[in-house]
RNA sequence: UGGCUCAUGGUGUAACUGGUAACACGUCUGGUUUUGGUCCAGAAGAGUCUAGGUUCGAGCCCUAGUGAGCCAACCA
């Protein structure tokens, strides 16, 4: 079903690899991928990305995906990380074939592991931490080797058995591979396999107290769940060597030999998308949790009421390659106004008030105006909007002086009440400082919207939005603008990111007036409030309150 | 005194086994429009990091530079 295909789109170099392959040395039935997450965060935009390529490629060639949990660190990682992982993806539209844990294989790779050490692959080593970081050398001066690094099979088998029964405390010991101390690659100088940690697992309770690293489990795991092709982000790249290196000591079987590849990581303007950073925002309280509406997670987008739809289009837009990149804000903002536009019910609300009389409009009179729900969409219907002589127009939409650029009312001037009728400013009255507190107007009786007259088919140059004094509803509106001031928060390593976070990221307007049509609005369903922007309803309990997910685009360059 | 990777308009991604750069976003014009939205039409903007080489011909191949990223957690 890949519409890449189908519009003859170029291909990224992992399908060709993939092609390759299946031209080569797998066969279609071979093909299987993953999607490997740490369960110690949540997952943002960039995990989108690498959601879209495995489950996209699982689509394209009719492929499972797994859905593996690298849980062997248990000091990070919880139950409630899993939990949003898991509804996250299929939030995305994406289901998984197994749900896999590293944690499941924690026997067979000990079981390898022993292995290892039997083929004198593998050793014990008693130094403390800091002892074998120093002997690893520097990238450029290769390390020196242990002195624990010859000891016979029988007593490193004879230590790891104590390590796994927990005769020792954490630090005394850890198990190493016996590569190469003075290979040019770090993760080559006798790696670290696996490390005592005295933490109960969120699944494996205190069954163990040895926990395998990284490197010793995701090849492996990969390897056990017969994944033809590991995808992972550059900083990984250095870790192939290690990879391939492992999976060769344990390959015993006619099994398919993962192949792991890189590309570049996501990266878009003035947000961040590490982690461990994120976190640092959710322990110090300058976000409001992790889906907080600002946050590049992807439960952050959806509160903020960015559609599943528009992060797929993003990650299908930004491509995939292995060049660094920052991607431009604006190409999400894109993504997201595209498919709100086709999706989203339109509402008058004014979020600036001021006050506006139609002088010659009938003083008792009330009116059921007719509105289009979706200009996009014919089948999204129609509502009422009531209408009478007082209304509330945005502030923004009434200047006193204005030049040849500018489209909406003034004193003398004309503009199309949405809806409604056109009307003509009159004059202002103003409070002791000078500022306008209410607005009189005219109107044109027959220029009614939809009537057909003359009238109503003007052509006048501005089309404003109002909202019936008598007949509306007080709403909340949370603005939200980027998190953060400067375009790569985390590009500079000496000062701390969250000096640059943007102080006005949220802003909320305690009284909008919106039509009372309002009051129907459900969570599930996408607004735009016209002129103003799209809107995700957050909570309707005693009052309606709703995020901003992102303005109109706006072109009118209002200079000054 | 190391290794690995990358280098194409402002941003991102293309260009099949070499045949004088395409698409998207952004920017700018104009048109339509009862949302300064959408939609439509169009424009500007790179000669592909530099220097050599191979070739009839190179963004694609080779060499050497330059620049950037990654690697020295018992994190992933």
């Amino acid at each position: 079903m890949s519409e890449n295909d189908s519009l003859g789109k170029n291909e990224n170099f992992l399908e060709q690899i993939i092609k390759d392959d299946l031209g080569n040395s797998h066969s279609q039935n071979q093909l299987r991928f993953r999607f490997p997450p740490e369960p110690n965060g949540y997952l943002h935009i960039g995990h989108a990305k690498s959601i879209y390529i495995n489950f996209g490629f699982g689509q394209q060639f009719s492929s499972p995906v797994n859905l593996r949990f690298d849980d062997t660190n248990p000091e990070k990682e919880s139950i409630e990380y899993i939990n949003s992982i898991k509804n996250d993806i299929r939030w995305l539209g994406y289901s998984w074939d197994k749900e896999c844990y590293a944690s499941d294989y924690f026997d067979q790779l000990y079981e390898w592991a022993e292995g290892l050490i039997k083929k004198g692959k593998a050793y014990v080593d008693d130094q403390n931490q800091e002892t074998i970081s120093d002997q690893r050398g520097i990238p450029t001066i290769p390390g020196k080797e242990s002195p624990f690094r010859d000891r016979d099979v029988d007593t490193n088998l004879d230590l790891f058995r104590k390590m796994k029964d927990n005769y020792f405390k954490p630090g005394d010991c850890v198990l190493r591979a016996k590569i190469d101390m003075s290979s040019p690659n770090m993760h080559m100088r006798d790696p670290i396999m696996y490390r005592i940690i005295d933490h109960e697992h969120h699944r494996t309770k205190d069954n163990w107290v040895i926990y395998p690293t990284y490197d010793w489990a995701h090849g492996q795991s990969d390897y056990i769940e017969n994944i033809s092709h590991s995808f992972c982000t550059l900083e990984f790249e250095v870790h192939r060597e290690l990879y391939d290196w492992f999976i060769s000591n344990i390959y015993d079987e006619k099994k398919i030999i993962p192949k792991q590849r890189e590309f570049a990581r996501l990266n878009i303007s003035y947000t961040i998308m590490s982690k461990r950073k994120l976190l640092e925002l959710v322990e110090s309280n300058e976000v409001d949790g992790w889906d907080d509406p600002r946050m590049p997670t992807i439960s952050g987008m959806r509160r903020r009421g960015i559609p599943p739809a528009a992060i797929i289009s993003f990650c299908e837009k930004v491509g995939v390659a292995k060049r660094e990149n920052i991607i431009d804000f604006a190409l999400l903002d894109y993504c997201t106004r595209e498919v709100l536009n086709k999706k989203a019910y339109r509402l008058m609300v004014v979020i600036d008030p001021v006050e506006l009389e139609i002088l010659n409009y009938p003083d008792e009179k009330n009116e059921l105006l007719k509105a289009e729900n979706n200009p996009e969409d014919e089948s999204y219907g129609h509502r009422e909007i009531s209408f009478s002589k007082n209304l509330y127009i945005e502030r923004d939409d009434f200047k006193e002086e204005f030049n040849r650029k500018y489209f909406r009312l003034s004193i003398g001037k004309e503009v199309r009440l949405k809806n409604a009728y056109i009307i003509k400013g009159e004059r202002v009255e103003k409070n002791d400082s000078g500022e306008i507190i209410k607005i009189y107007c005219t109107y044109d009786p027959k220029s009614k919207s939809g009537s057909g007259t003359e009238e109503s088919l003007r052509k006048v140059k501005g089309t404003i939005h109002w909202i019936d004094k008598n007949n509306y509803e007080k709403i909340s509106v949370n603005n939200y603008d980027r998190l953060f001031k400067v375009e790569a928060p985390d590009g500079n390593k000496d000062d701390d990111f969250k000096t640059y976070l943007n102080e006005n990221s949220f802003v909320q307007v305690k009284n909008a007036y919106a039509e009372s049509n309002i009051r129907d609005s459900k969570k599930e369903n996408y607004y735009q409030f016209q002129r103003n922007g799209y809107y995700k309803l957050e909570s309707n309990n005693k009052e309606l309150t709703f995020n901003r997910t992102v303005t109109l685009r706006d072109t009118w360059k209002s200079k000054s």
